[in-house]
DNA sequence: TGGTAATCGAGACGGTACGTCCCGTCTTAAG
DNA sequence: CTTAAGACGGGACGTACCGTCTCGATTACCA
């Protein structure tokens, strides 16, 4: 009913320039991402991808939005450590075959030096992982497999931060041994 | 005895360099610090810089381990809940004081395009973690607080991603609350 | 009886558009003179810019035009110097108050790289001047102050080339004395 | 003796350019010249052409300086008009064959915004010129051709003027008609 | 008098060049 | 012989305009 407010050649140079940044990121790593580069490979001119993002991070921000949606609901398998297993699965899967791992590492390194960025990050990943993991507790709770959780924000940042250290700073997949050593572990603290 | 193979003037320009490389970090970030303002700071030719670091990533691997020393080791309070409490407290010190927390984030979001810079990260970084949670958890098992340990490594991690995650992407302190949480997760996931 | 073929809106745009570059060009000069802000002053469309004028050049001709028309006649003041003087009071009066030196100079720098453009300022610039100061010599023939002139175009070069060369090199009015020492080299070149 | 102020590899650079740029006004023109093809074809780096100028103008007006030097002295070859026509012989050889032409029209059309050029282009092109042509005048009072002349100034913009007429809005030499032409003119002028 | 085609403003688009910053290498002159 | 100073070739930055294009929203003419 309603006309599109974005126009046509817009949309599409916009997922040109998003799927361009990724591939550069995927070969170069956040920080060899030119957005020189980007615009070319998109088939672009660099004025574009000015005009829709003011910055490379505001870019890869949406970039790692689009790798990682932020409204993902987290599987219901009838168990807390089923759902939680469920969870790192599709984490495994998303940062061993996409640049995201790249783009959050670049992108908290340069929210160190600018809090508008770090706000802007909470808001793109802290938040929607706290709200996937608190579901995940909810349910749980729900269930009857655990008394209510204190703080479950804290509870999901113990899991990603895990996570996040696993991925970036060890072997790039979250195996067997490790998803069962992190799954325990959150149950236990949650006094499953 | 022996003189020693550095001549003064070299070492008094090593370290003048580290320092100022610090002071940039701490005021422009990790990307925002320019190799050519840190020479010029430290009063030095960037040639100098250029002779004992091949990058500004390896010099930045020194200004970290200048600033959190490999070889630090826990403090023994005579209990496992409060050798992970000192070692939160002295963590929480240094990245609120100093730039560790920029430089980190810098390096790890580097190493995720190159290999070379991951293997140096987890010797600088991840391998000293662990070797002192390590001996705080022996510690408690020699204590007979808890049970020996499968894996100390993955703890250690555990400890270390918690950490990690709530300093460069939440608060930059790590309030008692925090404390109280990681503390008590982590005692509870060895069977304390 | 027949309607104009040129709706009222485009002739209106039109003169906004020709008002508008010569009022930029005023400010900040031919090259500093851009189709962008001309029509965004004319309060127009680029592209209706585009319409009328294929390039930059060309619209900034119709503007020379516009202030100082090609048809201008020479006034009669019953004398050989009376006729150039008065030539140069009104050429005076016109490079002083409006940016046609700048546009002329502009227009003469493009033609360098350009024989169409040369041609083009031929015939919007040095014909007419030929013409205007042709007339003031055949009427001073007439009079029989001079004898018949063997080559009218090359004096009125002369003169042009002494007045451009004052008006864009050297101060930009053409005052008493400047006037005095021009009409009577010229007079002289004459034979007067 | 003394050590030169310029460095080899500065004065190598800085003659590669000032060709380069000579060599691509011949081909593009004035306008058409970009600072990055200069660069480009002298094989050097963009920035040590603004390293040296700090606008396209000032590069060009050294440029023009090479091609028609400020220094020149005319040749006594006996007789005001002998000397006039070797000027305009010397002239017509230059604009011919080197890009002095053009430069120079894209020089006038700059220094109409800006009058710091315009002082410039007077000190590196009124002036001398109104040095060489007043020598000749002074040649010709003490060789008894002509009386003293008032204001040799005028009488050399009046040369310059007609040349300039000449060599950038009609044909790019300045045959034998020309020359007797403007010769005869200057000489009456002064009255020879 | 209401439909329709031309014309308009707005401004996105692919490009090119701008002038700046910093990279890592190099050359020079002083101590 | 080492150093500071800094020139150098290179490459990307973010900006300004170029001249072309698409979009809706007026016009203004014709049915």
């Amino acid at each position: 009913m309603t006309t599109p407010t974005v126009r046509p050649r817009t949309a599409r140079a916009a997922a040109a320039i998003l799927d361009a940044a990724a591939a550069v990121a995927q070969e170069r790593g956040y920080g060899g991402a030119a957005i020189e580069e980007i615009a070319a490979r998109a088939g672009v001119a660099k004025q574009t991808v000015y005009r829709w993002w003011p910055t490379k991070t505001a870019l890869f921000v949406d970039v790692y939005e689009r790798l990682v949606p932020r409204d993902a609901v987290a599987r219901n398998t009838g168990s807390l450590r089923g759902d939680l297993a469920a969870l790192l699965a599709r984490l495994s899967e998303r940062y061993t075959h996409t640049p995201a791992g790249a783009i959050l590492a670049g992108l908290v390194a340069e929210a160190q030096a600018d809090p508008a960025i770090a706000d802007r990050l909470r808001e793109v990943y802290v938040a929607p992982r706290r709200g996937i993991v608190g579901t995940v507790l909810e349910r749980a709770v729900v269930r009857g497999e655990i008394p209510p959780v204190a703080d479950p924000g804290f509870v999901s940042d113990l899991f990603s931060g895990a996570v996040w250290f696993r991925l970036l700073l060890g072997e790039r997949r979250l195996d067997e041994a490790f998803a069962r050593g992190l799954v325990d572990a959150v149950a236990r603290s949650v006094g499953a």
